[in-house]
DNA sequence: CACTTGACCTGTCCGC
DNA sequence: TGCGGACAGGTCAAGT
């Protein structure tokens, strides 16, 4: 699913396009995908205008005048598309959509705006959820409260990622680095991405990676974090922004998904396994397998 | 404590 | 063309 480069792409997408809108009617279809009273929904989604939309680790938020959020995670297939009035498909470029006419087989969550345009919650594996609460209990939520910092967050430095890194000094870095306590937002993507740039073997206990190949997996990690987020975020399969448009990262990615391709730093051949219960891919060449001791 | 597996779901792809 | 199994961007809970 969308890590953190997808959900700031939907939130710069949505910024633009649903903020100071007032919600008419909300539908939706599967109650685990909207788990919220009815009450709740009266009170205080029907008519309430949006005033923002803000993003945690890989949690999208959207703000209402009722003060009141929508609290929104995407899990592995979850998009939010808008939809103008009367618009079938998705802007622009159709052809270059993954996302047809709407609502479609997918569509979980349906929000109508006064002006007749609408944004849908699609979710092919229904793992996403919406969910309606009071803006100021968010942060009281156990998530917010053990989440780890925002890696692209400008005073968050390379000496802070360490000392997070080392609440686990025993696991391998790649479970780490996925566990967002420790870091927010990091999922498979970049997780393999970043490792492949600080030629470090993912199942490296964090301990045994020297203090100087820390530094370069900072630097990696920010800098694929931050050209992915330039680049519209990775679509892999179901991923689109809030146009329903894909995002390029993978064109750029190293490693990811090119399994059997060449290794663009040294030549070798890019090969997949399983790591932390996960499919990774590693050059075996630039990220050698530590010694097992 | 840390790692693995199973759940939650649907869809696609691959081998037989 | 069908069927079974593995696998898919993420988290949780439970088991070892």
């Amino acid at each position: 699913m969308p890590e953190l480069p997808e959900v700031e792409t939907v939130r710069i997408g949505l910024s633009q396009l649903i903020v100071d809108k007032q919600i008419a009617a909300v539908n939706y279809d599967w109650p685990k995908s909207f788990p919220n009273a009815a009450k709740d929904v009266q009170n205080y989604l029907i008519g309430a205008q949006i005033t923002g939309v803000r993003r945690r680790a890989k949690v999208l938020l959207i703000d209402l005048s009722t003060a009141y959020s929508l609290v929104i995670h995407l899990k592995m297939t979850g998009q939010l598309v808008y939809r103008g009035a009367g618009q079938r498909f998705g802007a622009g470029h159709p052809n270059d959509s993954l996302v047809g006419e709407l609502p479609d087989k997918s569509t979980r969550v349906t929000f109508t705006f006064k002006d007749g345009t609408k944004l849908f919650f699609n979710d092919q594996r229904k793992f996403g959820w919406v969910r309606l609460m009071p803006t100021l209990e968010i942060e009281q939520l156990d998530f917010f409260q053990k989440v780890g910092p925002e890696p692209l967050a400008g005073d968050f430095t390379a000496g802070q990622f360490r000392q997070r890194l080392m609440r686990r000094p025993r696991s391998g870095i790649k479970a780490v680095l996925l566990d967002q306590t420790v870091v927010a937002g990091v999922g498979n993507i970049y997780a393999d991405e970043s490792l492949w740039g600080a030629k470090i073997h993912p199942e490296t206990k964090v301990a045994d990676i020297p203090p100087r190949q820390v530094m370069k997996l900072y630097e990696a990690l920010r800098a694929v974090l931050a050209l992915s987020i330039e680049k519209g975020g990775s679509t892999d399969r179901n991923y689109v922004d809030a146009g329903g448009r894909r995002g390029s990262y993978l064109t750029f990615a190293n490693v990811f998904r090119r399994e059997g391709k060449l290794c663009p730093r040294c030549g070798t051949v890019i090969i997949k396994t399983r790591v932390a219960g996960r499919g990774t891919h590693i050059c075996p060449h630039c990220q050698m397998t530590p010694k097992m001791l």
